[in-house]
This record gives structure tokens, C-alpha cells and sequence, in this order.
RNA sequence: GGGAGCAUAGCUCAGCUGGGAGAGCAUCUGCCUUACAAGCAGAGGGUCACAGGUUCGAGCCCUGUUGUUCCCACCA
């Protein structure tokens, strides 16, 4: 900070240089160090093609709040950041670019791809990364990691053998989710469900001995090609006769059988069904249950096949449209109804897929769901808020086999070889030189890559070392919390937590903190499409990152989505502009060799009061770190900096300041910079940046406030009976002002006060006070005055008599004061009600029923205060 | 079909284990009181969605209703 400050804070002229400080100071580096506990935050990777966005900032913003907040603390606080390969994602905006050049991934090869996909890394991946930093983020940068670095890479064939020799990864021709845009089999998590407005065609297939016709209903007509029976349900009546009949397919020469089936619901459409097993996942378990051959009718890009004769080469929903024409056209169409169902589209491109048969690869789920589920039920793992166990145990208690291979070439290869001479298959971490079975040295990797999300599933250990047993691996892990978005519970989190278990035996984290979306003002979802993303780096360009810092963690509470309204973030640069020209305030008062802050002797009432509060925050805002609530903390520093020490606490130390008195000066001057310089601290994790700058120009010792010591409560800060004194003065301060207020009296204009109270020490200390605060040309404290005609306000502890007889109407003073008076007596009544209940006196707690009495007297007593005050106006 | 969230001041949202409802913004009034007009001092504004229940006491706990958002699910 400069000796010239400036009116207002201008967080582009501070951010970087602060930023760049503490990198060089290497304040982000965590090393295992046995005389501390370490505390470990494991960055959800962004992808690489990713430009930060809202979800980012704020994931990042709580994950900075907590890790500053215990390296504060003491912790040997690790936040291990990297980026994610994000395969689909990068592969096809690469793929996009190459077709601008107009070539295609073919074209060029793998090799040539993957060296696009690198320089792609290279390129893009340094983006993410700086725009965390721009953040305030305080990863340390030396150990970052990316999903397919060397060691990422050697984890993910470590755990793909040891799975595969367990038993838990097979190879398997099973109907998977296709993407007919990406041209890759996608896992069920990557499937999006929705509803769609659709039609039920309901056909006639006619038997094949000439007896009749059986009807039924689909959504699919464009599949009827690839049908190879017809479904009824064994106990339905109607069709127990055609069981084992033969239908002749329409539009083809096929005959397929009738079966019966308990798939089959008897109340839904028609009771009969089409069984397509190669394009549908129930058609494809009943196929496999009566030995149906399974016949596909569609290419990867799902396009009718060749032997789809005259519809050959359509798209499917082309091919619909001329079948059904088709169908009407030969008298085999009955009707079509308007109906609702489910399409399924691919979470990247938004393409409808199409389930579709092949040969993949899976993880089997079942045996390593149970000690996740475990996990969570027992409490080695919490989630945050609790309300996701469900979803969580629904998940993995329903949870399928995972689909893991990809047609992908950007991601871990599979670590899988075929012998062309004996068709073994070879699974090992190195390529093998010829084939274990045969010697024969025609061997093939797999052509495929790796679900993203395979690797992401070890990040927490993959990053520090595994399967190396690292120094790193030992110390920080497992890793403390995890913080990110309910979005991807399933894609990462309950992934993550069975990787751990059943790789390092032990839960990845013990706590997950979720966060929700970041919406817009009217609460839509930020989409590239909608235009309504607000990028994060213009508001911090605009506002300063302490500013949208502070907006993402207010009122933000775990779990739920939030709105990003523009007026809050303005609030919170207003606040960061605030808390400046208080420092501002200070400093003004400091000489250049002032003591490092300290608390000092001869404290006044105004002192032990603000120490007092000071000490409450400390105690409040621990408090709400450790469970988490960081947004209430954040709510508490704001009020405490605003209300108590701005407009509070500097007002009133200014009487000090001013005056001769040197031993009240140095004291003021001590606790207006043990306080501020305090309470920095408290706000550091949530606005690093200004608390740093701010720090650094008062007297501080130590390099850094990011390394200083978190400040703790303390008993000998608890100051609850000179709090009460100083409250009383306040409340007085505030009736004045509130009364002057409504008179519309301006400040300028001073006016003599007289305060009738049974605590005469208080308010004869608290008279300069008054005059400052209260705009009193002159207080007279006494047990009690006789001024007719005056303006009076009636506190709990004390009257004040404003004799400003020419502003008063006797009249609507009397009124108003009546008016007091009746909501007094309201109180009065109130209270005892309560207390003459006796069950409330029995059962209420003592603290509570105390509580009742308190206030009860405090009304007795304004009542008292306010007929005395009405009597004085007569 | 199952499950979850939300419903509190005009707007955006807090409200910890139940003890007479809070903030910011907006509105109104008066202030350039030299740290700050991105400010200061005040004011107005709420049957805490609705209906029951538990309790001495309910915004908070229970049940149901309505509205709304989301997640999961193989009725073609």
C-alpha cells in the first residue's frame, strides 16, 4: 500500500503483484512434515478444453476459503491442483477444428491425431490454469498433474490389470449406449434422459398360417427390420393361443415367432410387443433369454445398413417416416396415438442415442459398490449435505456394470493385446514382445481408450503417487475434502470413493462438501447456447476477485444452486471499498515506527467492547468453518467490519483521537489496529488479495497475513459487563438520532441533552460520545430532570431530554409517547403470560425462563421511564 | 413410476441443536458530520405457500395439499 492512498480501492492495480508475492514466497508448497497434520484438497480437475466459468469459481473460490483457512491453522495444508484430458470433450472439439481445415481424424491417423491432441494439451491446458490464479486460488503449483501425465498413466494401467486379473473388468458384446455423432459407446451416466412428445404406432403383423392378425404398438418403427419376434405376456388370455405361432414381418419376407415373455406388460399398449434385441436393452435381454438372433439394422452413425434394402443408407428418422408410409400404404398401419417417452441423449453433443450391440469393455460394479455403500453408511465418508446419501445409496445400490471402453483416441489406451495367431488376450501394464499362449508375435493393442472419467476415479491417490507408496501418498493421504459440484456425485464422486476403497483400502476423503449451479439473475442454467453466461473474469477484471469471491460465498449454502444477481457483486466491491477506507482511517492515525499490533494497557468501556465482539467472531467464525457453513461466516465478518468496527467503533474512537489525552490516543491507536489487523486474518481465506495488501501496510511481523497465525478465542477477551455498558450507550445514541431523524433536525443543528438514568457512571464516560455521535452541544447525566416541554426518548436504561421546545408539538409528543407506552405494556403483558404459565416456568429451560424475566423487567421499566416522561411534558 | 430440493420484505437470499423474524439491493427522509456519496444517520415494508398435528412455545419438527425446480428409472 502506498503512502498516497487512494479514495478507492482498485483491485487491478493489486491483484497480480499480490499474486506473483506469494508465489515467489512459495507460501502454496506443501511438503510432508511430521510435526504438523496435514490437510489435503484434491482440485477437481477442469478439463482442458474448459475456459473458467461460474461452476468453476465458485468450486475453487470454497475450496481456496478452506485450504488458506487451515494452512492458517497450522495445517500443512495441501491443495493439489491439475487438469482432466476430458477425452470425448477434447477429441471432438479437435476433431471439430480439423474439419474447418477440412480433413478428418482418419485422414491424419493416431499418431498424427495424438500429436494435435498434445499441442491441443499444451495450448489450452495453460488457459484453466491461469485463470485459477487470476481466482486468488493457492494450489500448490509445483505438484501439478494431468489425467494422462506419466503417473496419472501408470495408475490407470496398474488398476485396469489388477481389475482384469480379479475378475471385476471384462470384455463382453452386450448392448451399450452408441453415440451416433461422437462414435463412441458412452456409460449409462453419460446418457441424459428426457421426456419427449412422440407418436405409438400401433401395427398389424398377420400370422403366417393365414389365421388372423396380432397387433401391437411401437415407438420405433425405423427398427422393425431388426425384429425377430413378437412379445406377449405368458398369463394374458387373449394371446395364449399365439404363442408359438409365426407373424410374417411386414415390408419383408421374415417370419418370426410369438413368444411369451413376463417383460411383456399386459396393460400397456396392445399387450403385444416387438422384440428388436439389437436396438433395444430390454429387447436385447429377452433375445438372450429365448435365443433370438439379433440383427442390426443401423450404422455407427446410425443410418439404416445395407441389407435394409430400399431404406438402405437413410437416417433413421428419414427411414421412420418412408416405413411408416410403407406400412399405411400396405394396410399394416391400424392407428397412430400421441405419446410421451424417454429419449436418451449424449451429455456432450446432445445427439439421440442409440443402444446399439458390441463388444466392450466393463467394469463389473457390484462387488466394489458394496464398501462404498459402506462407507458412507458408517461414516468414514460424509457428505454435505446429508441429503445426497440417498442419492447416492440409490445409485449404487441400483448400479449397473460400467461401460469403460471408448472409440476414442485421445485417453489411456486399454492395456489390452490380441494374439492373431491363438486369439489370446493379453492384459498386462507393458506392451508384451509376443504372445505368452502361442510365442506368435502378430499382437494388436486395443484400438480403444478409456472412459475419462476411469482416471478421474483416482485422481485423489493417482496424484500423489500410487501405486507408488510416495512420501506424499503416506502423508496426505487420504485427503481431507473433497469440494464439488452435486452434479457429478455419480460421474466422480461415487466413482472416486470405490476407486480408493478398493485400490488404497481406504476412503479417498472424509468429508464432500457439495455446491450447486451457479444460475443467472432469473435463475435459468449459464448455457453457451442461451448467451447468458457471465464470465468470471470480466466481473474479476470489473470487480476485483475478493469481490466475486465474496458474492459466491455469500449465501451460498451447501448444496443448493445459486443466482449470480449483478447488484451483489457491486455490494461486495462496495465492501472491499469499505473495509479499504477504513484501513485507510487507521493508518492515518500511525506514525511511521509503530509497534507491531498489540493489545494495550487502560482499556475504555468502547475497548473491552469491541475486543469483546472481535472475540465472539473469532469464536463464531471457527465455528462455522468447521461445519462448513461458510456462508454464514462470511455473513459475520461482514456485519462485524461494517456495523461494529466502521460505524461503531472508528466513530467513536475519533474523540480519542482528537483529543490531548495521549494515554487514550495510543490506546484507541492500539486496538484500532489489533482489531482491524485481527479481523483481516478472519477475512483472509474469503478475500485474500485486499487483506493481504492491507496487511502489509500496517505494522504486522511475519512475511505474509496467508502465513500468519489464525486467530483463536480467548476468555481474556470476554468482556460481557463492559459490552452491557456500552450498549446502553449505543441504544440512547440511537433513540436521539432516531427522533432527531424524524424531526428532521440536520446534524449541524446541536442540541443540549439531559439523561435521567440510575447508571449515571456510564453515560458521564459516554458524553463525548453523545455530543459526537447524538449531535449534543452539551450533556448533563443526573438521576433525573425536570424540562418541561422538551423532546424526550426513553431507552431501557435511560431518558433523554432534548429541550428543542420550539421543534416540539406538545401534542404529538404526547401521542407518541402514549403510543411507547401501550406497546410497553404490550411487552409487559407478553411476558407474563408467558412466565405466569407454569408449565413454561417447569419445562423451559432455566437459561431461557431467565431470559423472559430479563426482558419482562426491562418492559416494567421503560414503562416506568415513559410515564415519568409524560408526566415531565405536562 | 420412485426420490430430493425450494416456497421467508418489492427483488436476491440467510436464518446453527425449536425460545417475540434478518441482510444486501430497491423505496422514502435528512446529511458532502474530512476514512469511505461504492458513503453516513434514520424510516417504511413479512398471517415465514396452505391445512392439520406434536410442544409450555413452531419459519424451524411430523402429516397432508398446492406450486416450482431437479435427479433417478428398461412400460415397448
Amino acid at each position: 500500500m502506498q503512502k498516497e492512498l487512494a479514495k478507492k480501492y482498485e483491485p487491478q492495480a493489486v491483484e497480480d503483484r499480490i499474486y506473483e508475492f506469494w508465489l515467489n514466497g512459495g507460501y502454496f508448497h506443501a511438503e510432508p512434515d511430521p510435526d504438523k497434520k496435514p490437510y489435503t484438497i484434491v482440485i477437481p480437475p477442469p478439463n482442458i478444453t474448459g475456459q473458467l466459468h461460474m461452476g468453476h469459481a465458485l468450486d475453487n473460490t470454497l475450496q481456496d476459503i478452506l485450504i488458506r483457512w487451515r494452512r492458517m491453522q497450522g495445517y500443512e495444508a495441501l491443495w493439489m491442483p491439475g487438469t482432466d484430458h476430458a477425452s470425448i470433450a477434447t477429441e471432438a472439439k479437435i476433431v471439430e477444428a480439423m474439419r474447418a481445415e477440412g480433413i478428418t481424424k482418419e485422414d491424419i491417423g493416431r499418431e498424427a491425431f495424438l500429436k494435435r491432441a498434445w499441442e491441443w494439451r499444451d495450448k489450452f491446458g495453460r488457459r484453466i490454469v491461469s485463470q485459477l490464479k487470476k481466482l486468488g486460488s493457492s494450489c500448490d503449483w509445483d505438484r501439478e498433474r494431468f489425467t494422462m501425465d506419466e503417473g496419472c498413466s501408470k495408475a490407470v494401467k496398474e488398476v485396469f490389470v489388477r481389475l482384469y486379473e480379479k475378475g471385476l473388468i471384462y470384455r463382453g458384446e452386450k448392448i451399450i449406449n452408441w453415440c451416433p455423432k461422437c462414435l463412441t459407446s458412452i456409460s449409462d451416466a453419460e446418457v441424459e434422459h428426457e421426456e419427449h412428445d412422440g407418436s405409438f404406432w400401433h401395427l398389424r403383423y398377420f400370422l403366417s398360417d393365414g389365421s388372423g392378425e396380432i397387433q401391437l404398438a411401437t415407438t420405433r418403427p425405423e427398427t422393425l427390420l431388426g425384429d425377430t419376434a413378437v412379445a406377449v405376456h405368458p398369463d394374458d388370455e387373449r394371446y395364449k393361443s399365439y404363442v408359438g405361432k409365426m407373424v410374417k414381418l411386414p415390408l419383408t419376407d421374415r417370419e418370426i415367432p410369438i413368444i411369451a415373455d413376463e417383460y411383456v406388460e399386459k396393460d400397456f399398449g396392445t399387450g403385444v410387443v416387438k422384440i428388436t434385441p439389437a436396438h433395444d436393452p430390454n429387447d436385447f435381454e429377452v433375445g438372450l433369454r429365448h435365443n433370438l438372433p439379433i440383427i442390426n439394422v443401423m450404422t455407427d452413425d446410425a443410418h439404416m445398413t445395407a441389407d435394409c434394402g430400399k431404406y438402405a443408407g437413410l437416417d433413421r428418422y428419414e427411414a421412420r417416416k418412408q416405413m411408416v408410409a410403407d406400412l399405411e400404404a400396405g394396410g399394416y398401419l391400424v392407428k397412430v396415438e400421441p405419446m410421451k417417452h424417454n429419449v436418451g441423449s449424449c451429455y456432450r453433443c446432445k445427439s439421440v442415442v442409440e443402444p446399439r450391440v458390441s463388444k466392450q469393455w466393463f467394469v463389473k460394479m457390484q462387488p466394489l459398490a458394496a464398501p462404498a455403500i459402506d462407507a458412507v453408511r458408517d461414516g468414514d465418508i460424509r457428505l454435505i449435505p446429508a441429503r445426497f446419501e440417498k442419492t447416492y445409496y440409490n445409485w449404487m445400490e441400483n448400479i449397473r456394470d460400467w461401460c469403460i471402453s471408448r472409440q476414442l483416441w485421445w485417453g489411456h489406451r486399454i492395456p489390452a493385446w490380441y494374439c492373431d495367431d491363438c486369439n489370446e488376450v493379453i492384459v498386462a501394464k507393458e506392451a508384451p514382445e509376443v504372445c505368452p499362449k502361442c510365442g506368435g508375435k502378430h499382437l494388436r493393442q486395443d484400438e480403444d481408450t478409456l472412459d475419462t472419467w476411469f482416471s478421474s476415479a483416482l485422481w485423489p491417490f493417482s496424484t500423489l503417487g500410487w501405486p507408488d507408496n510416495t512420501e506424499e501418498l503416506k502423508y496426505f493421504y487420504p485427503t481431507n475434502t473433497l469440494v464439488t459440484g452435486y452434479d457429478i456425485i455419480f460421474f466422480w464422486v461415487a466413482r472416486m470413493i470405490f476407486s480408493g476403497l478398493e485400490y488404497t483400502s481406504k476412503a479417498p476423503f472424509n468429508t464432500v462438501l457439495f455446491h450447486g449451479i451457479v444460475r443467472d439473475a432469473q435463475g435459468r442454467k449459464m448455457s453457451k447456447s442461451l448467451g447468458n453466461g457471465i464470465d468470471p473474469l470480466v466481473e474479476i477484471e470489473k470487480y476485483g476477485a475478493d469481490a466475486l469471491r465474496f458474492t459466491l460465498a455469500t449465501g451460498n449454502s451447501p448444496g443448493n444452486d445459486m443466482r449470480y444477481v449483478p447488484e451483489r457483486v457491486e455490494a461486495s466491491r462496495n465492501f472491499a471499498n469499505k473495509l479499504w477506507n477504513a484501513a485507510r482511517f487507521v493508518m492515518m492515525n500511525l506514525s511511521d515506527n509503530e509497534p507491531t499490533p498489540y493489545i494495550p494497557e487502560n482499556l475504555a468501556t468502547e475497548d473491552n467492547w469491541v475486543l469483546s465482539k472481535f472475540n465472539e467472531l473469532v469464536r463464531d467464525v471457527t465455528d462455522n468453518l468447521e461445519k462448513f457453513e461458510l456462508g454464514l461466516a462470511v455473513q459475520k465478518l461482514y456485519d462485524f467490519i461494517w456495523d461494529i468496527y466502521c460505524d461503531w467503533y472508528i466513530e467513536i474512537c475519533k474523540a480519542r483521537l482528537n483529543s490531548d489525552d495521549t494515554v487514550g490516543k495510543e490506546t484507541a491507536k492500539a486496538v484500532l489496529v489489533y482489531v482491524l489487523s485481527e479481523t483481516l486474518k478472519l477475512l483472509h481465506p474469503f478475500m485474500p488479495f485486499i487483506t493481504e495488501e492491507i496487511w502489509q501496510a500496517l505494522p504486522h511481523s511475519g512475511e505474509s497475513i496467508m502465513i500468519s497465525k489464525w486467530p483463536e478465542y480467548s476468555e481474556k477477551l470476554s468482556f460481557s459487563a463492559e459490552e452491557k455498558r456500552f450498549e446502553m450507550l449505543m441504544d440512547v445514541i440511537r433513540a436521539i438520532r432516531t427522533r432527531r431523524s424524524e424531526m428532521n433536525v440536520p446534524p449541524s443543528k446541536k442540541a443540549k441533552v439531559y439523561i435521567a438514568t440510575q447508571t449515571e457512571d456510564v453515560f458521564k464516560e459516554g458524553t463525548p460520545y453523545i455530543e459526537k455521535l447524538a449531535s449534543a452541544s452539551e450533556v448533563t447525566v443526573g438521576a433525573e430532570f425536570d424540562i418541561p416541554g422538551a423532546v424526550t426518548v426513553v431507552t431501557d436504561s435511560a431518558v433523554a431530554y432534548i429541550p428543542m421546545n420550539e421543534l416540539v408539538d406538545i401534542e404529538a409528543e404526547r401521542a407518541r409517547l402514549n403510543k411507547e407506552l401501550a406497546a410497553a405494556e404490550g411487552d409487559k403483558a407478553f411476558f407474563e403470560k408467558k412466565l405466569n404459565n407454569p408449565s413454561f416456568v417447569e419445562k423451559a429451560p432455566a437459561q431461557v425462563v431467565e431470559q423472559q424475566r430479563a426482558s419482562l423487567k426491562k418492559a416494567l421499566d421503560r414503562i416506568e421511564m415513559l410515564k415519568d416522561s409524560l408526566n415531565a411534558l405536562n
